[in-house]
DNA sequence: CAGCAGTTTTGCGGAGTCTGCAATTTTTCG
DNA sequence: CGAAAAATTGCAGACTCCGCAAAACTGCTG
């Protein structure tokens, strides 16, 4: 699958990293106010013009990288031996992306909060977020032999997941991380896997 | 509570109300490429630099009334008798805020229509739904005796909740419906409830 | 390797969004 | 009533976003 990639292809490709990383970076380090087109465009060497044949808008190429993510994880939870329980793969394949060095918690952190402060930017992380949770959902049908145009279920376990990831994140960065991000996440899939009882005391 | 409204704030609430009603009808009836500010705010009467002292994208408008939704349903949230189980409360809040008649459905139909034919709208939209989540959060911890600063639990819950309504309602709305959304509902907060279990079909 | 067909990039023009600012009008309250 | 507070409005300006058509580039074929 995804063979014969031509020089073509590639470029194309190229360009579309190339300017999603810069308007990223260019979002986190100097403030989503300042990024215009043209600067994105400079960034990565193309017209402001090329810029509007990739993404229709700022915001989506800011938050374009969460798209290559959801590509990366449903691909790791198809390659999951097969008789795995679902709720298992999808934890170790969330707690597999995150990286805990001190750096990556930086990066996340400028990342969370440049994103917090534009709800603009919010409203375009939530949709990347939800076609991301589509892709799952797909994933998921493959696996559990479920139907995506029928049954809830695919739908419900993708979004219990992320649900239970986006939380846990939030959580973790709205103040002074009093547990690690791993253990949040396996609490909240605990949770969910509970059924959500009453919580006790 | 929400006491002493004056007449001022009253007729900002109207104006507000006016355009975010003018931005919807706009949309649905006449597709959202058409509605431009200038629309809007003929529609209410009020010039097109007032629409943006109310709202800060036409998107922003056309969803507004997603908000007041969150409100009325939280406040009946609110309403429920204290020794109900939370879970019970919301399944009745949510699904006594579906209107079962022939136009309800239609108007809902047309409503969804509009909005996943624009990704722009669907974004806010997503947003909206996150500030009615957070809504939620709060008033649910109040209930639980949780802390949405501290704990999941209450975020899991209104995500969860929230999940198996837009879960049952995109999939109700995809194709002919075969089961009622009501029903669908019902069995998107079991699964839940019974912590997602692999479909023993 | 010349040439061609398909694709991508680019510039330009135009409609529209969105914001800050300052003037004007409206509402509230003593 | 008369002042203070708040809301509405117009205007100017920067920027976004898209359609269109010209120019540049790529991969292939004869």
């Amino acid at each position: 699958m995804t063979a014969e990639v031509g020089l073509r292809e590639r470029k194309k490709a190229a360009t579309r990293a190339a300017l999603a990383a810069a308007a990223n970076r260019l979002a986190v380090e100097q403030g989503v106010e300042h990024v215009t087109v043209e600067a994105i465009a400079a960034a990565a060497d193309v017209s402001p013009r090329t810029f509007h044949n990739y993404f229709s808008s700022r915001e989506e190429a800011i938050v374009a990288s969460i798209i290559d993510w959801a590509e990366r994880l449903t691909d790791e939870i198809e390659r999951r031996p097969a008789d795995e329980p679902i709720w298992d793969s999808l934890l170790a394949v969330f707690q597999g992306s995150l990286d805990d060095s001190r750096e990556a918690h930086a990066r996340m952190m400028a990342q969370i909060e440049m994103v917090l402060a534009h709800p603009t930017v919010i409203a375009n992380q939530l949709a990347a977020l939800d076609t991301m949770r589509r892709r799952f959902a797909e994933a998921i049908a493959v696996r559990t032999g479920t139907d995506t145009g029928r049954d809830l279920y695919p739908h419900l376990i993708a979004g219990a997941a992320g649900l239970a990831f986006k939380t846990s994140v939030d959580l973790w960065a709205s103040g002074p991380p009093e547990r690690s991000l791993h253990e949040l996440i396996a609490d909240g899939f605990a949770q969910i896997r509970a059924g959500l009882p009453q919580p006790g005391r």
